[in-house]
DNA sequence: CCGACTTTGTGCACACGTTCACAAGCGGTA
DNA sequence: TACCGCTTGTGAACGTGTGCACAAAGTCGG
């Protein structure tokens, strides 16, 4: 988060006069740079409603309809799909494989990324199991874990190695993107060694903010975030349902006790 | 989404005169409604860091230390938490109790939430088994598939139901939270039979946009987005790089073929 | 070939979130 | 009590992201 300011000095977002010529050149790494984040998100779910469309057999989808599939509005998927090129036809819509080789080509998935998962627990094994990453370009080909009861043993066919095999076996399989789901005690050592084996790309399950150094990548999943972010909602919620009861319940201004809050 | 702006018409941020008189009143509600999701999701990740705090016998704590522990820059901290109210003493810090409580308030973990996961493949057993939920107030009480030989085994301790009980099941054990680790296929209409059970908050494991009331409040956690957020990063790095290297080597403004980017 | 209709791509304005910088306030000290 | 240093709390500037509304650009029917 500090060495991406290094080269691009004061972003333009505007790509003025850049207008097609160059249709994949040097242009495409600085429009990458300037796709925002939450684009990039969003750009992913297009891709997987796309795919379904794909071997729906739809050929053709306007703005209007691929939002309202992927739960978004058409201004925005617009601007979205507009980060990446003008790849759609006015008046006609987007051609559907034409939009996805496009997206899969800026989301990096030309490329196969090999995935690794330390900490076969519960949810390791699920991981291991999870038909969604090899389906999706994401071959799960290493799996770690401390325990000298489970090395050896395959997981969704692949054997377990132990930990300690991390920087070798991470090098010869060149795995890109380490998940870690131990648990959090160990999830920083984990997480060092994964680094020292060269991953770059790191999704953390544990409960644990990680430090690592600025050229690696960290996303987290954290359940009980989720669940308290959701839980906000519903108080909030409560609050406001209350609220509407108690403006039409009671003029008083003082009012309005013990029914939500608890002091 | 959209009846969020029903009662509050232009929501003021700024709480200026409001010095101190109402410590616990309806000026908590009004609060609530201002802080923003970003802040929320980050206000539970404090609550982790200073509960591990309270356990390890801290009383105190600068926004400075905290906001290291928790991975974000001190200025943030504290406006997040001056969202929540000034519960800081300047010059020294924060009381770590008197934050746990406050922040525990805000995202309405004084209430229990009970939580339901439907389907019960891999990843619906390591969420039954996951010890994070109950250990911090989300107690999972129903578990439902749609398998006939699963339903009556129990998982965690906890017998699994069959699907068609949802509504009765969640209504007799006040499930607040329900948790889609479904098949893609089976997501929406498992998601309509929650709503339709009086559950406000989804946590949606599937790969689907699901559609729901106003009402009900969803959350996504999709593997394959994050990996593929992970994968974007990995090629802007790879294309900066040969960029970069580029820019050294070669001098004319054409070069920089076939070594990156494949079209 | 032309005009009407449809849908994209984007400039612009606004809202949201982040960061900065500093006054206000508190504890410790003489 | 008066001062000094430290840390909070927050106004204000900034940057990023979102939504609107429309010109540009294409298709289709006649």
């Amino acid at each position: 988060m500090a060495v991406k300011r290094g080269a691009g000095d004061e972003v333009v977002t505007t790509t003025p006069a850049t207008a097609a010529p160059d249709l994949d050149g040097p242009a495409v790494r600085e429009r990458a740079r300037a796709i925002p984040e939450a684009a990039v998100a969003r750009l992913a779910v297009y891709l997987r409603v796309l795919s379904g469309m794909v071997d729906g057999g739809v050929t053709t989808i306007s703005s209007e309809e691929l939002s309202a599939a992927a739960g978004v509005n058409s201004a925005k998927l617009r601007k979205d799909l507009s980060y990446i090129g003008s790849y759609g036809t006015r008046g006609v819509g987007y051609d559907v494989e034409v939009l996805v080789s496009h997206i899969e080509r800026i989301l990096g998935l030309t490329r196969k990324h090999s995935v690794a998962v330390v900490g076969i627990g519960n949810l390791g094994h699920a991981l291991a199991n999870y038909g969604g990453f090899p389906s999706r370009g994401f071959p799960v080909v290493a799996l770690f874990d401390v325990d000298d009861d489970l090395t050896g043993v395959p997981v969704g066919g692949i054997p377990v190695s132990h930990i300690d095999e991390i920087e070798q076996v991470c090098a010869s399989r060149e795995v890109s993107i380490g998940v870690i789901a131990t648990p959090p005690p160990a999830a920083q050592a984990v997480c060092d060694r994964l680094v020292s084996a060269g991953v770059q790309c790191i999704l953390n399950f544990a409960p644990v903010v990680l430090q690592v150094p600025d050229h690696v990548e960290v996303r987290k999943v954290d359940l009980a975030v989720e669940m308290q972010i959701l839980s906000f909602h519903v108080a909030r919620r409560a609050d406001e349902a209350s609220a509407e009861q108690a403006a039409n319940g009671m003029v008083n201004g003082v009012g309005v006790e013990g029914v939500v809050i608890r002091p």
